[in-house]
DNA sequence: TGGCTTAACCTAACACCGTTTGGTTTGTGC
DNA sequence: GCACAAACCAAACGGTGTTAGGTTAAGCCA
């Protein structure tokens, strides 16, 4: 089959695809040719639109970020900009956890990623950060966030669950973990992104 | 070559081999063809000694990892055994950058992995904290210290830096973070840790 | 209207990947 | 001395991302 009378593909329609694949059925089952066969196509039309798989996937990401809200940033209370940024950003990631990998893998899009650091660091400095400190404190939920995304905690602990149960005492609960993942998950980065905002806050005491 | 009078491998040899690959030449430059050629060998010999890739890999990992230091969890002050914990944590990852997405997914070993975080728990309610607390402050510090490994700040920023100098205001310095992007990322997470902390003890006052 | 160019698809292939099968030889325990 | 296990190898299987070259449809311009 050349070329059709109206395109089979767009990089929407790919971008979508991918991301329903990956969110379906994990990252490395996302191969171009699966890929082209859930479009109705051979693998190497996806060259036209596409000119490598990393490049379709950082589309991808771009698209999945674009759910960040760094809106708050724009007021003068740099507490709510700090919590409704890094809610959203875990948010985004928790949305599509397969991708999470892509995710972490430095920025997407080069434009969206900048304009999103900008807000970021300028609402620190305009609510009286030095900007060191505005670059480190960003940096730093950043890697709250991606560390939550990245290791969900049901991850660390295999499926056989007795095996451990008598042996490790302090653990004797664990079992419970996996059922709870997602709630443990949820209130661990809750509880870790207030203690960091409450430390900063102390630290801005003593900043003056 | 058939069976040879002394061993040309062993679990050792092929697993310093292949974190020295991954060091050098990273993650991806380690397929089971490459790591043989560098042992001398042919690649069906590695499984021999080791059943799949993966195996291999959590191998390494795990060696890696010996190198996190719980041991202050033995004392009372859990600022102690959190701050010891995290930064030999980190300093483990930082050592081998290339490797960290093999040690952010899951345990390695199940053994010594359980043995530290039941050491981490004992040493959190050992000084008081509830066991819910001990295990969100276990599983946030792991967030923290695997999202600072990941996504080492450097890595955030493309190579081509003069692009948005002009375009973005607040991030006028940028092209600054690459060089001291180390000291930057070990600068954050220290903030990251101490903030963290602070505010933990902060809550734990209230706790009572 | 006719012709040219470009876009969008295809088939076929390349080099690589992890892994398996089956074979050969050497060392070890009975 | 003999069986057996261990350690290597060659060759292959099915998969991967990507490229080259071919074919046809759509769009543009004379």
């Amino acid at each position: 089959m050349p070329r059709p009378t109206t395109p089979l593909l767009s990089r929407e329609r790919i971008r979508a695809t991918a991301l329903a694949l990956v969110d379906a059925d994990g990252l490395d089952a996302l191969s171009m040719r699966r890929l082209a066969a859930a479009l109705g196509v051979q693998a190497a039309s996806l060259y036209s639109h596409y000119r490598t798989k990393d490049e379709l996937l950082q589309d991808v990401a771009d698209a999945v970020m674009s759910a960040v809200d760094v809106s708050d940033f724009a007021g003068v209370d740099w507490r709510a900009g700090l919590r409704t940024w890094a809610r959203s950003y875990r948010a985004a990631l928790a949305a599509h956890p397969n991708l999470v990998p892509v995710l972490a893998s430095g920025p997407a899009r080069r434009e969206t990623a900048l304009a999103r650091a900008d807000a970021v660091h300028g609402g620190l400095v305009r609510a009286g950060w030095p900007p060191r400190y505005a670059t480190m404190i960003g940096a730093s939920t950043k890697y709250l966030v991606l560390g939550a995304a990245m290791s969900s905690f049901s991850r660390g602990f295999e499926d056989d669950v007795q095996v451990y149960v008598d042996r490790y005492p302090h653990l004797d609960q664990a079992h419970r973990l996996r059922e709870h993942a997602d709630e443990i998950d949820a209130d661990s980065f809750d509880l870790a992104l207030e203690a960091f905002v409450a430390g900063l806050a102390q630290l801005r005491a003593t900043l003056g």
